[in-house]
DNA sequence: GCAAATATAATAGTATTACTATCAATAATG
DNA sequence: CATTATTGATAGTAATACTATTATATTTGC
């Protein structure tokens, strides 16, 4: 994407200082980035963090409450970043059919790198969110914390591609059930396809997880 | 179900002890799968599971080298179990597509208390496997434990479905890749509807996660 | 340009977790 | 009834997920 110097809004509820207001702060998320996808993230801490980015982990904790809230804040910062893709992606295309297509190849397809945010490696989080988002929100605090707002931006994604389902067949009654299933399933098959294949119908070459949810979702919605 | 006597195998690989061969061996599976619900897996221990079947942990260390390989053994036994229903309920239809629909409806529906399997609670270990299964191979040690086979019982069921997707159209290319998203999405969905609402479109009373799917498999294989 | 406020570093400490090890007591089995 | 296998009781350890305290830089406001 272009060299706009533009900031993803993340929630302040998810962090206790902005990592986005110091250069710490930067080296904490490029760090987490990348060891969270080096250890995975029940072998990732706060310590080791620390020691990557040479600095003492209680310096972390000043920004960042627990390793689960810098997990949602990536996450977060995601989503809200893959948005802003859309809307700049489909910002001038009338025809709702394109727009969705165009949408749904966004949600399903490898991640690309974005210049735009320098001290982030998207295809790195995107790694994460295959790999670990699913962690976010299967745990016993999920309805306190999505109380607090902390998946809003994911469900304002979900809201979004919805209401273009809708824009196309406005009887259709199941939108965002059939919108988090091609997001989610996406992410999945990508796991799959790399560590169980068995469960997926991925070539090499080709890219059949995107035809696969964009076949899905035009004749769900006929 | 029926009350057969019958007895759900488990690969070997997935235990140190066979708990299905002494009473502690029920009381663990028993007591685990009450505790998992309560506390989530995260804050489930071996300490607190043999304080609530007053054993000390040591002894559950016998049967099982971590929470972790407990977790997938429910799992494994969860799933033989599912095929062992497929198996039942589909045996003497002929037709492929009302095999499929009825398969369909196993793979998504709520499930019931299976009086066959006296120590397994199968509503709460259902809600164990939307709720915690994810955590299973989302882990650094998938491809390692993928090659002990330790995903084997899930991969059948998703394999045996795949099946009848290309009994009814054998053209078909994406079999594993269908299934394999109706059965995470029915139980991600289920998820939603109880904890993240704005991502399903699930009402009391009717269940729409099971005409969502349906109508999803059979517009895709069309 | 300097005091005051703020951010970071250095270090220490704690309860809990996820185990391993040892030995005694009990139950099953041949 | 002697042997073997199983369970209980107890102890111990390194690592984790934090919290707390004090010292040292760095920034900022006047």
């Amino acid at each position: 994407m272009k060299n706009l110097q533009i900031h993803i809004k993340v929630s302040p509820e998810l962090y206790l200082k902005n990592p986005d207001s110091s250069e710490l702060g930067h080296r904490i998320i490029a760090g987490s980035i990348e060891l969270i996808n080096e250890l995975g993230f029940e072998v990732f801490t706060f310590k080791k963090l620390g020691d990557k980015i040479g600095s003492p982990e209680s310096s972390i904790y000043r920004y960042f409450e627990s390793k689960h809230t810098l997990l949602i804040y990536l996450t977060s910062w995601f989503w809200s970043w893959v948005e802003y893709q859309l809307v700049f992606a489909t910002a001038n295309i009338n025809s709702p059919i394109d727009k969705l297509e165009k949408t749904i190849k966004i949600l399903t397809q490898p991640v690309e790198v974005d210049k735009s945010f320098s001290y982030i490696n998207e295809v790195l989080l995107h790694k994460i969110i295959i790999t670990e988002s699913v962690k976010v929100y299967h745990t016993k605090d999920v309805d306190d914390e999505n109380e607090k707002g902390y998946f809003s931006s994911y469900k304002q994604v979900v809201q979004r591609v919805s209401d273009m389902v809708l824009e196309i067949n406005p009887t259709f009654k199941f939108p965002q059930m059939l919108i988090s299933t091609v997001i989610e399933g996406a992410n999945h098959q990508r796991y799959f396809a790399q560590h169980l294949p068995a469960l997926t119908n991925v070539e090499k070459g080709k890219d059949n997880i995107i035809k696969f949810y964009t076949d899905l979702v035009f004749k769900a919605i006929k």
